[in-house]
DNA sequence: GCCAACGTTGGC
DNA sequence: GCCAACGTTGGC
């Protein structure tokens, strides 16, 4: 089971919107960027991510599941782009800022504090922890 | 709205 | 294959 990190921009798509598509999920369409892209094929069916809302919010807000591994982007003809699908788990009962990863010592080498501008980002098992227990998780999924 | 960081493109 | 120009992202 592996972890990630996906961002989005709520004006575009976002956590409400993701949630509405309840079990069927959505695919994660759009990123053109190839460090993205691989870390989108090297997800399994089951891994969990956070549900992260750039520049409005900058904090994360729900957690998610990879219901379809890597396929072709439907929004574009060019063959390199892939995507998963994903669906919406359950909300983060206290969001996670950006301000609060970076003000917590222990995430100082999550991707979302070191590569700011990945917008799909593989996270470790110990900074899922931690981001769960600060949203106010109980368990981590 | 600004600007820094960084990825991509294209000329050579 | 290098590197300058350019476009995009995203925090502030």
């Amino acid at each position: 089971m592996a972890y990630w990190l996906f961002k989005s921009e709520p004006f575009k798509w976002s956590w409400d919107m993701q949630k509405a598509k309840g079990e069927e999920g959505e695919q994660w369409d759009g990123v053109r960027n190839y460090q993205a892209r691989n870390n989108m094929r090297a997800m399994k069916l089951g891994d969990k991510g956070f549900f992260y809302h750039s520049n409005e919010g900058k904090e994360v807000v729900g957690i998610v599941e990879v219901c379809a591994e890597a396929h072709h982007d439907t929004t574009t003809d060019d063959p390199r782009w892939e995507c998963v699908d994903i669906k919406a788990v359950c909300d983060v009962p206290k969001p996670v800022t950006l301000a609060d990863v970076k003000a917590e010592s222990q995430l100082a080498e999550m991707s979302l504090v070191t590569s700011m501008r990945l917008s799909v980002q593989p996270v470790t098992e110990e900074e899922w922890k931690i981001v769960c227990e600060m949203g106010g998780l109980k368990e981590a999924p």
